[in-house]
RNA sequence: UCGGACGGUGCUCCU
């Protein structure tokens, strides 16, 4: 059993959830009699990958055979429905877990409030934050950082600031991705001014400061049409043992097609050293969207060509 | 009693 764990477990960390469920039917064909411990990591793999409908009949087989959920069972039964846009159906899981003696926790909450913020808008999101305190379950940081990056990246920044308060008052202090919630959201917002004060403020003030930070300063910088001033600042923080992620180039990536600077989008592209990454499905989305938008068939074949070399299927 | 698993949040394209 501990062997299975690792092999499913190592499959679903490698986007492999098909592997692993195949894996697992094998051996429940021979009569393996599999832990739920086993099944949560290829139900999040599910949802992750936007197989909720795969997720619903894994979920009733385990019914049927009679296997014991867990609390994490649930929340990955939750995040599928709300993946979906079925905010009813997840909220009645939340009583329905009640029945197998599980409560909902924070967990489950701040799954709903989460999908809530992005798709329902921020008073609905509230209005669950409200039933979760009511039912006796305390939100924690993460619950927060889901709300504070809602609140900013629709322009009510004053209340996020607000909710800093309640937060710090209640006994947690902003982490990482806090900062990075905040910045993104107001840059979301198009906040410019107030994202470039707020994010001079971490850098100078000697913040935690970890990629998704500095990703976002870069994709600030783009926005703003300065593609070619983040690669440079780029450069100069490698210098200083900065190691760039795929995100931080698409980021400029990006930029670049969007001055329409293909030449230099190019340039960047077939920079061989992305200190250990590569160009991912993404990049080629942003390259070659670039080259159709500007008609330019030598690079489209240029591109394609490259893809069927690298192994990447198109999208 | 203790221990044990990717359970929910931040950065890039398109939606």
């Amino acid at each position: 059993e501990r062997w299975v764990s690792l092999l499913v477990c190592g499959f679903c960390r490698a986007g492999l959830v098909c592997e692993a469920y195949f894996l697992l039917s094998l051996l429940l064909d021979k009569g393996f009699f599999p832990n739920i411990c086993i099944y949560n990591p290829i139900l999040f793999g599910l949802c992750r990958s936007s197989q909720s409908s795969k997720l619903f009949v894994v979920f009733g087989s385990l019914l049927k055979g009679g296997l014991r959920f867990n609390d994490h069972t649930f929340v990955s039964l939750i995040y599928a429905y709300c993946k979906e846009g079925l905010y009813k159906e997840a909220c009645l899981v939340l009583y329905k877990m009640q029945a197998y003696g599980f409560k909902p926790n924070v967990f489950c909450y701040t799954t709903i409030i989460k999908f809530l913020c992005d798709a329902r808008g921020i008073e609905e999101a509230m209005d669950m934050l409200k039933i979760m305190v009511a039912e006796g379950c305390d939100p924690d940081l993460v619950t927060y950082n889901v709300i504070l990056r809602a609140l900013c990246s629709h322009n009510r920044v004053y209340e996020a600031c607000k909710f800093l308060g309640i937060m710090s008052r209640n006994g947690f202090s902003p982490d990482k991705f806090t900062y990075s919630a905040l910045a993104g959201g107001m840059l979301q917002a198009r906040q410019i001014e107030l994202a470039n004060g707020f994010l001079h403020h971490i850098l100078t003030k000697g913040f935690d400061v970890d990629v998704p930070i500095c990703n976002i300063c870069i994709h600030m910088l783009c926005q703003q049409y300065n593609s070619s001033v983040a690669l440079s600042l780029v450069k100069a923080l490698m210098e200083k043992g900065f190691i760039p992620s795929n995100v931080t180039y698409n980021t400029i990536l990006n930029g670049f097609c969007k001055e329409q600077k293909l030449d230099e989008a190019l340039e960047l592209f077939n920079y061989c050293d992305w200190v250990g990454n590569k160009p991912d499905s993404l990049s080629f989305n942003i390259i070659m969207s670039a080259a159709c938008k500007l008609r330019n068939s030598t690079v489209i074949h240029k591109v394609l060509h490259r893809m069927e070399s690298e192994g990447i299927q198109l999208n």
